[in-house]
DNA sequence: AAAAAGATCCTCT
DNA sequence: GAGGATCTTTTTG
């Protein structure tokens, strides 16, 4: 993956991993994970990023340089995964909400569960990161040079097929529609608008 | 120190 | 498709 790429700001980037493919090896193997949905975050700009109200010890990885994950707990028990983007010094990043599992069912299976569906084992954020093994020993982690989780790219999607829509679960700016999927994709997840998304906002 | 909200997931109707 | 569980991080008093 190149780096001048990831080197951009998150809504340019987002689109463009769509297809790309996230490797990890841990001690009980290796998962490979094509891209299918992802969504973008920037920085004091965007109210639904993490890093709007400033750096803290949580989101210090969205800061800094392109190419590296942020992985964040969400709702006490499921881990997220982002693609750090932009410059050093700026926060923004990209979540991966959903993939193909490309190699590696098995594994990925064995930590889903057995009576997960195939086109549900990486569908949604916390599911990709389980079905992947990606967890908080991985926050920081060089997608590029390293070697535990790596971003490759994968075989080009059609321009066609790329859509964009409102992101999921966020009750601020859910009408920024900085959320990138392919159609009809069976891995890519259903939309939900946020319980607590202000009324006023327009789609 | 306490409270609220949250980039979610699973089950059931 | 809708409803609720769940606990960590952040924010506020």
């Amino acid at each position: 993956m190149n780096i001048d790429l990831l080197a951009q700001p998150a809504e340019e980037v987002a689109p463009k991993l769509l297809g790309s493919v996230l490797t990890c090896q841990t001690p009980e193997g290796t998962v490979r994970i094509a891209v299918t949905e992802t969504e973008a975050y920037s920085g004091t700009d965007d109210p639904a990023s993490h890093a709007y109200r400033g750096r803290t010890a949580r989101n210090a990885v969205m800061f800094g340089p392109a190419g590296h994950l942020y992985v964040y707990r969400s709702h006490g028990l499921h881990w997220c995964a982002n693609v750090v983007t932009g410059t050093d010094g700026t926060a923004s990043a990209v979540l991966i909400r959903a993939g193909r599992v490309i190699e590696g069912e098995d594994l990925a299976r064995g930590r889903r569960g057995d009576r997960v569906e195939t086109p549900r084992l990486a569908r949604g954020p916390g599911n990709f990161c389980q079905a992947l093994g990606v967890t908080a020993e991985h926050n920081g982690a060089d997608l590029l040079r390293g070697t535990s989780v790596v971003l490759s790219e994968g075989e080009p999607v059609p321009a066609a097929l790329i859509q964009a829509g409102p992101r999921v679960g966020v009750s601020k700016a859910h009408d920024w529609h900085h959320r990138f999927y392919l159609a009809g994709d069976p891995t890519v997840s259903a939309y939900r608008l946020s319980p607590r998304a202000k009324p006023s906002a327009r789609a």
